[in-house]
DNA sequence: CGAAATCAGGACCGTTGCGGTCCCCTTATC
DNA sequence: GATAAGGGGACCGCAACGGTCCTGATTTCG
């Protein structure tokens, strides 16, 4: 349901909270500071450590560090790592379970959307969504807009 | 995974063909021009017709037609209909169902994200879909650019 | 008036993927 | 060598999705 995983918003509050405080903290420490279970902690930071996103140092005094500073990761690559490519149907670009692409009206089609969504994505870094003083506009002129008041930027012209 | 279910890809499928020929189309005719499974058509079209976006025509010579012309249904729309509203994550604005809110660091921090994806989707409509000769740039255009390099429009300073 | 066509609404069930936990091994510090 | 920490899985319950089907209500046509 057009949906991201929930330990997509785990990585991010463990990522938000390693770009606070020690360099290094350890998966036990972090769950702690931001009471999400630490089995899942501890999973979330495999994932991360796997795509890059963090630099894991094992034995004792380990634990996990950022690799690139908050305002440098887009959370399209939070969600690249935890949820996998970001894909809104079976077949974009190189989707190749698609059955009957010869016929399908649908070929390709999707592809805009896809690039539209992705985009947005890539606009916004975990920096922005630590703090929203900091680089947001007030919170207050965001909720003034109201839902779906929004001026639309021209995605599908812009690409 | 960020993935929209397959009755929404096609419930596109339908609606573009309903915006082709007859105005008034049954969901077997439908399902022969699309090739997409008549009970999934039959489907697809009651969610739709129960969102007001087609409009049912019961008994001998019914069917179903538009109610609004293709290119005044932005994709969101879809979305909303099969998938239910578009929250990427279970607390966004109105989000009951979050345990602790109190103390969540998350509370309230997807939003703006939920609000740019939500207006990729707004940007972009069934009429876009339809035929990419129509409203797109040319479509080797839009593969000359490659995956992933795109200009990014400031979608957080937008709005 | 009866029969046929068509939508309405929901029940049903197999499959898939997610969420969450646990275990054992490797690595590094002390 | 003992201990602290990450690495890499396996494992299972659950909820959602997908696809199908059935029964009933409504309208047109003969
Ligand atoms: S559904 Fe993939 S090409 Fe048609
Ligand atoms: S997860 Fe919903 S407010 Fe924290």
């Amino acid at each position: 349901m057009l949906r991201l995983s929930k330990l997509t918003d785990y990585a991010v509050v463990v990522m938000v909270r390693l770009g606070r405080g020690e360099a290094v903290q350890t998966s036990p420490c972090i769950a702690a500071a931001t009471g999400v279970p630490e089995p899942t902690v501890a999973k979330v930071l495999k994932i991360l450590a796997a795509a890059g996103l963090v630099a894991s140092h094992r034995g004792a005094r380990g634990g996990y560090r950022l690799v690139r500073p908050l305002d440098a990761v887009p959370i399209a690559d939070i969600i690249a790592a935890i949820d996998g490519p970001i894909a809104l149907t079976a077949c974009v670009d190189g989707g190749t379970s698609c059955e009957a692409q010869g016929l399908c009206p649908m070929r390709g089609r999707w592809d805009p959307v896809n690039r539209a969504v992705e985009a947005a994505l890539v606009g916004i870094t975990l920096a922005d969504m630590a703090d929203p003083a900091l680089t947001f506009a007030a919170p207050a002129e965001a909720a003034a807009l109201g839902p779906l008041a929004l001026p639309l930027p021209a995605l599908h012209v812009a690409e």
